[in-house]
DNA sequence: CTATGTAAACAAC
DNA sequence: GTTGTTTACATAG
């Protein structure tokens, strides 16, 4: 009852109903908490081997091949593995049967490994015998083992493997069809930086066991700070210590842990707590009002009812949703962080070295930002993006190392359509996507100065690799039908090293529904229903979701420029752009080339929803979307821009470009909930990649034939015909740990505005413009 | 300024 | 009491 004198009064707040209960069925049919979820309560039968597995009590040893193994001080299911630096995959994984034999079903079902060697070795290796990990795979439900894998501290890293498959979890990783094992490599679990001999008692019993990771990070921290010193600290720590993951993180692994991708708050709490004892033992309770927080803040989460509208279940935006689980993000993990590990501890001092770029890096599952925040990008923006040249491998295989380490690792929820996209395709478009990891290497190697810049750039770089594929998901979802002969986008895979591990989501769910309920009528095919869903207007403070709000002073840029410039709007040297002109929002706004500007902000929200209610309605419910908007699909925007006139200068126009910056627009607005951020321009990295961007263009991307990627200016003005629209960008799939060149190509004969006239218009195009 | 985290008020069940 | 929403405020970057 406090009534807090900054907090307005909720007059009313009223539920949505959604009109599809009937999606239900779906629902009713599955139970709520759904398999998969991931009876994380169940869980905590492991216990039971312990007695058993006592059987070797005190530290016995299991020499094999110089592996010991020993028991946990204070873990009873679990034994501490030594590993000698040399020791081979092969043999840890004798020795590791060997033991399970010896042990029987009741032995240790965990084992710390710990090595002192080489662990980088230990770690790839083990990769590698982690098979796949596809996530779809039911596994969840059996398949428990969850990898944990340690982080590497120089000195030692360790895992836990699950031997036993018990574990209920649903990691994906797991593949429950290896032997136990397999298993058991399959899944690590995060460790907690367990520092050295990581004996120390650790109370957590299952936490520990399931899957959370102790990031490296941690691990690295703990090195730096307390460290190791005290194992036990450390040891407590890693268990004790918050995860480096956001809520919003942990949220999306928790339901993509799932099969049916979706999951009840209450399993969300679960999940979390099993996966991250923290939560469990450590955390406030409040911690799940965050929770809660997340899920109705991001626009990514959405709620759907089952049928009889009893059970709500949290799911993701098929848009936006990477699918990651936590088992991809710790491999990934797993593959940068010993560099960075390296990068970082090997230079004790890092700012001097080039490598202070690195060190910049996020933590590489940063609970902030770039982390699994939705980034929206504008069209303009992708064109601004410019890829080096010099993203060819060359160093950057070597530098695959650094790349991946001075790569954030990123999760950002796929693409974050704005609410009101619609979109439908998946990926209809041929979209190539060239993931080079060592794009970024250029930039960290190179100049050292520059290298800070990188960084900054990096992460904006990050971001706008993000966007870019929204950019892209954008284009192909949305337009890509009318577009699709115009438009190609290209995205150039060139992954260096590693396969992806994660698989991008191609998520079949993408064509399924529009993030948006407004958007798209049809997607009343799905089971179940959505209820939230709304834009975000921009709220002014306060959060809710992000918007993409731009200040009203900056005025929306256009994308495609008649100008010359236009496209040379690219980043490069662009000074208004990139400068001031509009930075930010640059990306977010597109101007018409009439000058208009179309300040997307939260207008837009209050247009999709209409909420009236509330000043910052954050997500609108699906059920209400704007008939005509529900029609069109995507596009609708013109109409309804018409309504947000007055938040918009103008009314939106058919006119190509409007079209254009309304759809850029729309990224940002639409799910946006993260607003753009500093556009690329801003980022020093600009001006890196435009240089050689040109290189770049001529590249691989060029091969696609009438598409001229480039977005260089220069090479804008000189080669390309007004009428194309190149978007060009690198693509930071963090999914796939690589980078990616996309480029877009729009071409249209007439699409500038000077050419209008001329051939093809958007509007020809795209009908609904007109 | 943004993204996040946290606390809290409130609403609807 | 639980689940969801939405504010407000705080903090780090």
């Amino acid at each position: 009852m406090k009534s807090s004198p900054h907090r307005p009064l909720i007059l009313k707040r009223r539920k949505l109903s959604f009109p599809h209960s009937d999606a239900a069925s779906t629902l009713a049919g599955d139970e709520p908490s759904g398999q998969n979820v991931g009876s994380p309560k169940q869980e905590e039968a492991k216990p039971k081997e312990h007695g058993t597995n006592k059987t070797e009590p005190g530290n016995r040893e299991v020499p094999v091949g110089g592996i010991k193994i020993i028991d946990h001080p204070t873990l009873s299911d679990a034994q501490v593995v030594a590993i000698p630096a040399n020791t081979d995959v092969q043999s840890i994984i004798d020795a590791l049967t060997a033991k399970g034999k010896e042990s029987g079903s009741n032995g240790p079902s965990k084992f710390i490994l710990i090595s002192s060697g080489s662990p980088r070795m230990e770690r790839r290796e083990f990769k590698n015998l982690f098979k796949s990990d596809e996530e779809h795979s039911t596994a969840h439900d059996k398949a428990g083992e969850d990898e944990k894998y340690i982080g590497q501290s120089s000195a030692l890293m360790e895992e836990l493997l699950s031997m036993d498959g018990r574990e209920p979890e649903e990691n994906s990783s797991a593949e429950t069809t290896s032997s136990v094992l397999d298993n058991s490599l399959t899944n690590i679990q995060w460790l907690g930086n367990m520092s050295s001999s990581g004996l120390s008692p650790c109370s957590v019993k299952k936490e520990t066991e399931k899957e959370n990771q102790t990031p490296k990070q941690k691990a690295i921290k703990a090195e730096e700070g307390s460290a190791a010193s005290s194992s036990t600290t450390s040891w407590q720590e890693s268990f004790s210590e918050r995860p480096p993951y956001s809520y919003m993180a942990m949220i999306q692994f928790a339901i993509n842990s799932t099969e049916k991708k979706r999951m009840m708050l209450k399993d969300i709490y679960t999940w979390i707590e099993d996966h991250f004892p923290y939560f469990k033992h450590v955390a406030k309770p409040g911690w799940k009002n965050s929770i809660r927080h997340n899920l109705s803040l991001h626009d990514m989460f959405v709620r759907e009812t089952s049928a009889n509208g009893k059970i709500s279940f949290w799911t993701i935006h098929p848009e936006a949703n990477r699918y990651l689980t936590l088992d991809q993000v710790f491999k990934q993990q797993k593959r940068h962080i010993p560099d960075l590990q390296k990068s970082m501890r090997g230079t004790s001092g890092r700012k001097n070295e080039p490598q202070a770029a690195r060190r910049k890096m996020k933590p590489l599952l940063p609970r902030v930002n770039s982390y699994l925040v939705p980034i929206h990008f504008p069209l303009s923006q992708s064109v601004i993006l410019q890829p080096s040249s010099k993203m060819p491998l060359p160093a950057s295989q070597g530098a695959s190392e650094t790349m991946q380490s001075s790569k954030p690792v990123c999760i950002a929820p796929k693409v974050l359509p704005s609410s009101e996209e619609p979109t439908l395709l998946p990926a209809p478009i041929p979209i190539k996507e060239e993931t080079c990891d060592g794009e970024l290497s250029p930039f960290t190697s190179q100049q050292s100065i520059k290298q800070d810049a990188c960084w900054i750039s990096k992460e904006s770089f990050a971001a706008a690799l993000h966007i870019k594929e929204e950019s892209d998901n954008f284009h192909s979802n949305t337009w890509a039908p009318q577009f699709l002969p115009t438009v190609s986008t290209k995205v150039e895979p060139e992954q260096l090293g590693e396969p992806p591990d994660i698989v991008l989501p191609a998520p079949p769910a993408k064509q399924k529904r529009p993030f948006t309920a407004l958007k798209s009528p049809s997607r009343s095919k799905l089971d179940t229903l959505v209820i939230k869903r709304q834009e975000r207007q921009e709220m002014g403070r306060s959060r809710r979701k992000q918007h993409l709000a731009l200040p009203s002073s900056e005025e929306p840029v256009l994308l495609l420029q008649p100008t010359s410039r236009s496209e040379s709007c690219t980043v490069g040297n662009d000074p208004p752009f990139a400068t001031d002109t509009h930075p930010l929002e640059s990306t977010s706004q597109f101007s018409c080339s009439q000058g208009e500007v179309i300040p997307f902000k939260s207008a837009i929200k209050e247009m999709f929803c209409k909420l009236p209610i509330s000043s910052v309605p954050s997500k609108a419910p699906i059920t209400t979307p704007a008939p005509f908007l529900a029609t069109t699909d995507p596009w609708r925007l013109a109409p309804f821009v018409k309504e947000t006139s007055d938040l918009l200068c103008s009314p939106v126009r058919t006119s190509p470009t409007s079209l254009i910056s309304l759809q850029g627009n729309l990224d940002i607005l639409g799910l946006g909930s993260t607003p753009l951020r500093p556009s690329l321009c801003d980022s020093p990295q600009l001006p890196l990649l435009n240089a050689e961007t040109n290189d770049m263009v001529s590249g691989p991307l060029t091969s696609s034939p009438a598409t001229s990627k480039q977005s260089s200016p220069e090479l804008q003005a000189s080669a390309l015909p007004e009428n194309h629209s190149f978007l060009e960008g690198l693509v930071l799939d963090t999914m796939n740990d690589s980078l990616s060149k996309i480029l877009l190509d729009v071409s249209f004969p007439g699409l500038e505005d000077d050419n209008l006239g001329t051939d093809l218009s958007w509007s020809q195009l795209i009908p609904e413009l007109k």
